[in-house]
DNA sequence: GAAGAGC
DNA sequence: GCTCTTCAACGCGAC
DNA sequence: GTCGCG
């Protein structure tokens, strides 16, 4: 163990030896030595993409970060969207470099969350995304099975995707869509995969946006679209354990558990290769069926933000 | 983690 | 100078 | 500005 405060590549690291937060099972320092050391790997996903980090301090709840802070150093490189909600333009952070990284990393961010789209480009992302979110419990196993109904309905679709755990209980299934591909499409194709994931198994898989009414099954997260993130392959989670996101091969997934990947074990499994990328297909483009398909699909989150309003209404009425 | 207020 | 407090998000869209 | 959700 070296000093508690060092600099690298130029940047101040500091209170290296403190806990990351409670029951991370590793220090600052942990985290500063694991990201530098996947930075080939985890970089090439957040590179020109705005960025959202989640920080977190012993003790503290954790929190996300979009807007950078006064103090950023300039030679992070940043892009500005307006945000309806605060009226105001948020600086989101670039993290293209080495440097960006191991600053972030000192600032305590954990988690990485890169959007969709690039910089610039929010209405052409690259990719779409199938978030599966199982049930509270020890339901990892389920989602595994999910996943496998997502991947029998892209075969379907004649499309092909790759898998990571989510670094917490559930599996993200990511499809590279075609330069040009709109975020519109994109939204409409996702909204009819999860259709039809949950279709093909309804007392597996869920779409059901309101947690009360998933009934212990797989939620099918179709809501990771248009300006959306998702968190980075490679990117540590704020869980118990400090667990990683981690690229799983299909034939793999039933002999995996997502505490088999965390930020003292990736370093090793990724020593000379990049199973990401082994594991992402070429770009493709979406079937106009499938598009059309998800088109007449309504959003559930609209419909569950009304429900939850007049639920709420109900409850004040009720006393 | 860093800045600002108050001692 | 020190200690304490505060801050660090978004959007979907009808109502 | 709200509601549920991640
Ligand atoms: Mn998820
Ligand atoms: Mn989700």
């Amino acid at each position: 163990m070296g000093a508690a405060d060092e600099t690298r590549d130029g940047v101040s690291l500091t209170n290296l030896d403190q806990p990351l937060f409670d029951g991370a099972g590793a220090t600052k320092r942990d985290l500063v030595d694991y990201l530098d050391a996947v930075r080939d790997r985890i970089l090439p996903g957040l590179r020109d993409r705005p960025l959202s980090v989640v920080r977190v301090r012993p003790g503290q709840d954790p929190f996300m970060q979009k807007n950078l802070p006064k103090y950023t150093p300039d030679w992070v490189r940043r892009t500005s969207v307006w945000a309806e909600a605060s009226h105001r333009s948020i600086s989101y952070a670039l993290c293209d470099d080495r440097r960006t990284l191991l600053w972030f990393a000192n600032q305590r961010a954990v988690e990485y969350h890169p959007t969709l789209g690039r910089a610039g480009h929010p209405e052409h992302p690259t990719q779409l995304v199938l978030d599966l979110d199982p049930p509270p419990g020890d339901s990892f196993g389920a989602a595994v099975a999910v996943a496998l109904l997502v991947r029998e309905a892209l075969t379907e679709a004649g499309l092909a995707g790759a898998v990571k755990t989510s670094g917490a209980k559930g599996l993200h299934v990511i499809v590279p869509v075609a330069d040009g591909t709109t975020a519109e499409d994109a939204a409409a194709a996702t909204r009819a995969l999860a259709a039809r994931t949950e279709r093909l198994d309804p007392a597996l898989a869920t779409t059901a946006f309101i947690v009360e009414d998933r009934g212990g099954r797989v939620f099918v997260d179709s809501t990771r679209a248009y300006g959306a993130t998702v968190v980075a392959a490679y990117s540590p989670r704020i869980r118990p354990g400090t667990p990683v996101s981690y690229p799983v091969d299909w034939a793999d997934l039933g002999a995996v558990r997502p505490a088999d990947f965390t930020v003292r074990t990736v370093p090793a499994l990724v020593a000379g290769r990049d199973p990401w990328v082994r594991a992402l297909p070429e770009p493709q483009r979406l079937p106009a069926d499938l598009v059309a398909e998800g088109r007449t699909i309504p959003v559930a989150r609209v419909q569950a933000m009304h429900e939850g309003k007049r639920r709420a209404k109900a409850r004040r009425e009720a006393g």
